[in-house]
RNA sequence: GGGCUCUUAGCUCAGCUGGUUCAGAGCAUCUGCCUUACAAGCAGGGGGUCGCAGGUUCGAAUCCUGCAGGGCCCA
């Protein structure tokens, strides 16, 4: 039969969420008063919508907010969203597909309306999403990075780097992404290895009736073609040095030429040498002066250089070259093999390597600071294991390439005069009087002058964040920027570790001269049970909506939690959830018992002695907990605190401290007894309430009359008070003894009404006195001090104690006494090893006398345990 | 190819600079219970040569070397 106890949570989270921001609780001002705690959010992207990786993410910073707003801090928690340049972009093109508009036929600002449109209508969907999760950020601080305040900040700090020259504009080999149609940084592009095939083409040797053989894997490039290259120290070429082939198809008329850099293993030892697509090959074409001949054109369709094909696609073309090269008897072999392709991040694309010209950071000088205060550990990575691979990106960093051919985003405030030179201004009119002065023409107009086309790279603003979000670009000493920087904790995800956490801290000691944020905690990737990353595309990832719906909130938040150790990947499971929403439960249930002590509370009844026991135990094992929730915390371990605080809950308070103080049938519960649950009560709420805010603000108002403005999630965080150790020591033997009888009672059938007379002899009186009642009480049992007959007992061995019990049932005796010769031989065998090192000399001498003393200790308990084992023995038969 | 990292119970993970009776937790599993807060529960139980092979040491899950296998980052 089920009965339904079940919590409703639904009917409570928004109502809360709702009263939280109605009284302001989530908002923060600069408080001199007041230590400030701050924390800004990594900016999802505008346009996207809520997954589990964001779930876990904004779920562990509201742990981290709401503990410290509730330890006297000022909170201050900063929410945004990111504009996200190409990856909007792309979706803004893609609508504007279907609806039959191509990007081509529309003006810059035509577009910026659409797009702008676009984010009307999708931003505020992720935040909404995020309201859902009970998050505690301060909305009214919410920050979008083209919002003209960041906007301006982005323009500026370009400007300072361009003025110090960090930045400068440069024709060099970049990334091309051919889908998005704009140049990317080394970071955007993601290697993987692909199955591809090595093509082994013929180009005759000029004026000869010979042909070299070169290996390529990209053969509609040969129209690049403009040399041929051999080692030097490759005797099987030392014929055709110097002498000219001639490129296939087009018979164009190329050099061949040697360099040590053509691996003579790979391949046939011959490369054909393509400088307009191929990096190192552009390298070479600079040392041997090269031509560089670029055969395609930015949507990666070949252009007039190629001479044939022009306008097919390059892979297209690669098909139809290949067919024709065939058709000459061109190809010798094909040979499987395997290769690194780049591709776009975020379109996908394969990548096409280009000679473009860009703006470019200066990267050197500018990580020296950012490198230093992380190996020093000014700023903590935890786990610390992300150092290396930072320390590493930070040491081989090349120049990064900030300008992307896209119009969504931060324009490059570059303004070109007629004959191509260039002034950079944060407007157009300061850049007329820049231009005016630097030419000396004062009949300059802003007719004159035409801004540069492209946008900044996304990650450029976003490296900003923790100090634009406070305006300390701009004004780089106003309060808030003074109060709320350094913030204290960025939590993200490992994997824009380059992206976003170094650059912002480069940008934080470019601009402040000091870092963004003290620590950084890297969540895991959220992944599946098989351990494959969650992605729309795999259709593995659930929707935390729904997922919410279904266990909420709090059960959502607490299940991703019971798996996600710092840097670990969370392989999450629905089952967690279900756990996290079974624990909510355990919570509503055991305020449903404290509420029926209410009603049955009696003044006038005294205390009881099992009470105040455990009272007493229940208070120091609260506070040994506290203790290691609050070490848990500051170490970034937040599932091993949750885990404490479950277990605290459930096993400690429910399972041993409510049924030990609940009242024997009938009778009403001393008021003081009450008191006292009610008070510990509050203090699991307090330390529940990050993880699970909804459920435990409910319960909170419910066990108690409160003012509205008497929330939990603005209740102070208990400190650990000093306990007594004793008890926590000496309950162990009283939880152990009811276990084991709960255990003896089973296994020979006893009922659980039927009292249990337990005999004991030399024991621990004061021990006995303390724990008697409750243990009478939980399993049901009377003690008695002396025994008529000594003989056909059972007994439990609990510490250096016998407790025996006569059972007039029939037992097996055999048995129990085979259990208990077995037991006896296990020590004996420990003991013997323990004398074994007791009488190396090699031990006594080299080990520390606490080691020893230890085993000596292991030896005594030993050797009692072999005798009361003994007696046990003898007591049975 | 270079660097980092991991391998402990069926699963996910703790085990700090070697030394408690150290092999642990949660989940899962098994057994018995609809006992008046909770079957989304209660009570109890079982389960691991700590990846493999060496080495250092009085003593190794822990330190070192090699091997095997996984992961991550960068080319």
């Amino acid at each position: 039969m089920q009965k339904k106890n079940k919590v409703d949570t639904k009917s409570f989270e928004n109502k809360w969420y709702a009263h939280w921001q109605e009284k302001g609780y989530f908002e923060s001002n600069p408080n001199p008063k007041k230590q400030p705690y701050t924390i800004v959010m990594p900016p999802p992207n505008v346009t996207g919508i809520l997954h589990m990786g964001h779930a876990l993410n904004n779920t562990i910073q509201d742990i981290l907010i709401r503990k410290a707003r509730m330890e006297g801090k000022e909170a201050c928690w900063v929410p945004g969203t990111d504009h996200a340049s190409i990856a909007t972009e792309a979706k803004v093109v893609n609508m504007l597909k279907e609806k039959g508009i191509e990007k081509s036929s529309l003006t810059r600002e035509e577009f910026l309306k659409y797009a702008w449109e676009w984010k009307e209508k999708h931003g505020e969907i992720i935040i909404d999403q995020l309201k859902h999760l009970g998050i505690s950020c301060d909305w009214s601080r919410n920050k979008f990075t083209l919002d003209e305040d960041l906007s301006k900040s982005v323009i500026q700090y370009f400007i300072k780097l361009y003025d110090e020259e960090y930045i400068y504009r440069g024709n060099r080999m970049i990334n091309w992404d051919p889908i998005g149609q704009t140049a990317i940084s080394d970071d955007e592009v993601i290697h993987k290895e692909v199955d591809g095939i090595l093509y082994h083409i013929k180009y005759k040797i000029s004026d000869s009736n010979k042909y070299v053989i070169i290996a390529t894997s990209r053969p509609e490039t040969i129209m690049g073609d403009v040399a041929i290259c051999v080692n030097p120290n490759d005797k099987r070429y030392l014929d055709i040095v110097e002498k000219h082939a001639i490129v296939p198809l087009i018979n164009k008329k190329i050099p061949i030429i040697q360099d040590e850099y053509v691996s003579m293993d790979f391949g046939t030892g011959c490369l054909k040498v393509t400088p307009a697509h191929d990096i190192n090959d552009a390298k070479l074409g600079i040392k041997h002066k090269l031509e560089s001949i670029d055969i395609l054109n930015d949507d990666g369709t070949l252009n007039k250089n190629a001479q044939i094909f022009i306008g097919e696609d390059r892979f297209e073309a690669r098909k139809k070259i290949i067919q024709k090269l065939k058709e000459n008897n061109l190809v010798v072999k094909e040979e499987k093999y395997k290769q690194n392709i780049g591709f776009s991040e975020r379109t996908n694309a394969i990548v096409e390597p280009k000679i473009s010209k860009q703006w470019f950071i200066k990267m050197e000088e500018l990580t020296k600071p950012a490198l230093t205060n992380v190996l020093n550990e000014n700023i903590k990575f935890h786990p610390n294991k992300f150092i290396n691979m930072y320390k590493s990106w930070m040491n081989n960093v090349k120049d990064w390439c900030i300008s992307r051919q896209l119009w969504w985003g931060h324009r490059i405030p570059a303004y070109y005069l007629k004959d191509g030179s260039f002034v950079v201004a944060e407007n157009i009119e300061k850049a007329l009087s820049k231009a005016q002065n630097i030419t000396n023409d004062k009949t300059l107009t802003k007719k004159d002058l035409k801004q540069d086309e492209d946008v900044l790279d996304t990650w450029f603003s976003s490296s900003l964040w923790p100090i634009s979000v406070f305006n300390g670009v701009i004004e780089s000493n106003n309060e808030e920027i003074k109060y709320y920087y350094p913030t204290n904790d960025l939590v993200t995800a490992p994997e824009i570790i380059f992206f976003w956490v170094a650059r912002m801290i480069i940008a934080g000691y470019k601009l402040k001269n000091d870092k963004p944020f003290n620590n950084v905690y890297f969540t895991g990737i959220v992944r599946d049970k098989e351990k494959r990353k969650m992605s729309k595309s795999l259709g593995n990832s659930p929707d935390p909506i729904k997922l919410m719906d279904k266990y909420g909130v709090d059960g959502v938040r607490s299940g991703m939690l019971f798996c996600a150790p710092a840097g670990n990947d969370l392989l999450f499971d629905e089952k967690l959830c279900e756990q996290g929403r079974n624990f909510s439960n355990k919570i509503w249930n055991a305020f449903n018992l404290i509420k029926l002590f209410s009603k049955n509370s009696d003044k006038n009844r005294k205390t009881k002695k099992k009470d105040e026991i455990a009272i007493k135990w229940f208070e120091a094992k609260l506070n040994h907990d506290l203790e290691n929730i609050q070490s848990s915390f500051k170490n970034f371990r937040l599932s091993e605190a949750l885990m404490i605080v479950y277990k605290l809950v459930w096993d400690d308070f429910c399972s041993w401290y409510l049924e030990m103080i609940k009242p024997a049938f009938k009778e009403k519960i001393p008021q003081q007894v009450y008191n006292k649950t009610i008070e510990f009560f509050e203090i699991l709420l307090k330390i529940l309430h990050p993880f699970m805010p909804f459920i435990t603000e409910e319960v909170w108002h419910l066990i108690k009359e409160r003012k509205e403005d008497e929330c939990l999630i603005i209740s102070s965080w208990p400190s650990s008070q000093k306990y007594d150790q004793n008890i926590l020591k000496t309950s162990e033997y009283a939880f152990e003894f009811i276990t084991k009888l709960r255990k003896l009672r089973s296994d020979n059938n006893i009922s659980n009404k039927e009292i249990i007379n337990v005999y004991y002899d030399s024991i621990n009186k004061k021990w006995l006195e303390t724990f008697k009642d409750n243990i009478q009480n939980l399993c049901c049992c009377k003690f008695e001090e002396n025994m008529s007959d000594q003989k056909n007992n059972l007994s439990l061995n609990i510490g250096d104690s016998i407790f025996y019990v006569p059972i007039k049932k029939n037992i097996n005796f055999k048995e129990e006494q085979i259990k208990i010769e077995k037991e006896i031989k296990y020590y004996k065998e420990f003991l013997t090893s323990i004398i074994k090192k007791l009488k190396n000399e090699m031990f006594i001498n080299n080990a520390p006398k606490k080691v020893i003393d230890i085993e000596n200790k292991k030896k005594n308990d030993a050797e009692l345990k072999i005798k009361n084992l003994e007696k046990t023995l003898e007591s049975l038969i």
